[in-house]
DNA sequence: CTGGGGAAGGGGCCC
DNA sequence: AGGGCCCCTTCCCCA
């Protein structure tokens, strides 16, 4: 234990580390002088301080790739995980884990099934249920909340990491949110020795071994492991691209290519290519602050006129691409400006015809004013 | 740069 | 409340 309280000292892992200390007995001002010989830690704080008293203001945590696949000795997170592995337990189950719930659900061999998240049991639920892990936002509500502070209700959701601050919504999903902090796959493949976190994602993997896939496809005999591998797969059959750059029109079977493209530099250095004609009007016929990058590069590509006239880069497009181009081009406002049109609006009220019209009639009137 | 496969993580629903 | 299962989104990697 005191090995695996090291560990967490090192590493950073306040939670585990109070968590040892509380096993141990031990005060966190006692375990620092233990340990300031070889470590220039500061004394911690004890267990029951720093969960429950975190203010807001807390400092950011450290993010959470600083912390975890470090776990443990090799990189093997189940170092933690399995104290017998060390030397100071010479291979037992130590008191603790007797007593609790962990001599039920010993760390888990390829023949052993865990239930997916019993291996918090061993550490992130033995903090839950030490006095030291932290109330949940949830709990710290329903705590004040019972009268006459009787015994406190267990954890509701949502509920917050302590580690990342993250608020976790779904009762029991907080020990499987903590695994992504102390890198721990208790759960491993009997066939290959792949490990995983949870359960669930151990159980499609199977499905590579015993040749399952049960998601078929409707039109072609083609089988898949996963659904969206079918729903991929579907869009395949009926040549659906949804998901189309409002910038250069490029359209994309799944969101998260169209993402990377956004993310990428073609469209961008498509606009800043252009040159700026003249200042942007905005609503108010002044000039805009804070306009979209695209508008501000050149705004004569997007000027209405231009595409009226054929000009600037929309002159590339083609005519059945033109018809529709109001409608992606103030989905591209709305995007630019941190909102999208499709989120907000899965149900297509804000409909292409109403937003075609609008744009329409703003030609319209700046004609009406020359 | 794009298409496709796969993994990781979060949330919803049900028991 | 917790766990199992499923779906979804996002990200990474490779060809």
């Amino acid at each position: 234990m005191r090995d695996v309280l090291r560990g967490a000292q090192l590493l950073g892992i306040q939670c585990v580390a109070d968590a040892c200390r509380d096993i141990l007995g031990e005060t966190a001002e006692a375990e620092g002088q233990e340990v300031s010989a070889g470590e220039q830690r500061p004394p911690q704080a004890t267990s029951e301080r720093t969960f429950r008293s975190l203010p807001p203001t807390q400092p950011p945590s450290p993010e959470p790739e600083e912390l975890h696949p470090k776990l443990g000795q090799n990189g093997d997170p189940r170092a933690i995980r399995e104290p017998g592995r060390g030397a100071t337990l010479n291979g037992e189950f130590p008191h603790w884990a007797q007593e609790r719930s962990l001599i039920a659900h010993p760390p888990p061999t390829q023949n052993d099934k865990l239930s997916e998240d019993d291996d918090m049991e061993g550490l992130g639920d033995d903090m839950m249920r030490s006095s030291s892990f932290p109330s949940s936002v949830a709990d710290r509500g329903a705590a004040t909340s019972v009268a006459g502070g009787g015994r406190k209700r267990k954890s509701q959701t949502p509920q917050q990491c302590p580690v990342c601050q993250k608020i976790i919504h779904g009762a029991g999903k907080l020990p499987r949110h903590m695994r992504t902090h102390t890198g721990e796959k208790p759960f491993q493949c009997s066939a290959c020795g792949v490990r995983f976190t949870r359960n669930d994602k151990l159980k499609i993997h199977m499905r590579k071994h015993t040749g399952e896939r049960p998601y078929t496809c409707s039109h072609c005999p083609a089988r898949f492991l996963h659904s969206y591998d079918l729903k991929n797969h579907l869009s395949l059959h009926s040549g659906a691209r949804p998901f189309e750059c409002p910038l250069c029109h490029k359209a994309f079977a799944r969101e998260d290519h169209l993402q990377r493209h956004r993310k990428g530099h073609s469209c961008l250095e498509l606009r800043t290519r252009r040159p700026r004609r003249g200042p942007e009007l905005g609503e108010d016929g002044g000039e805009k602050e804070g306009s979209p990058l695209s508008l501000q590069a050149h705004p004569s590509m997007f000027h209405p006129r231009s595409v009226l006239e054929g000009g600037g880069a929309l002159a590339q497009l083609a005519p059945q691409r033109l018809a529709s181009y109001p409608e992606l081009f103030l989905r591209g406002l709305e995007m630019q400006g941190g909102r999208d049109l499709e989120r907000e609006d899965p149900g297509g009220t804000r409909s292409p015809a109403l937003q075609h019209d609008r744009w329409a009639d703003e030609v319209e009137d700046e004609e009406i004013e020359e």
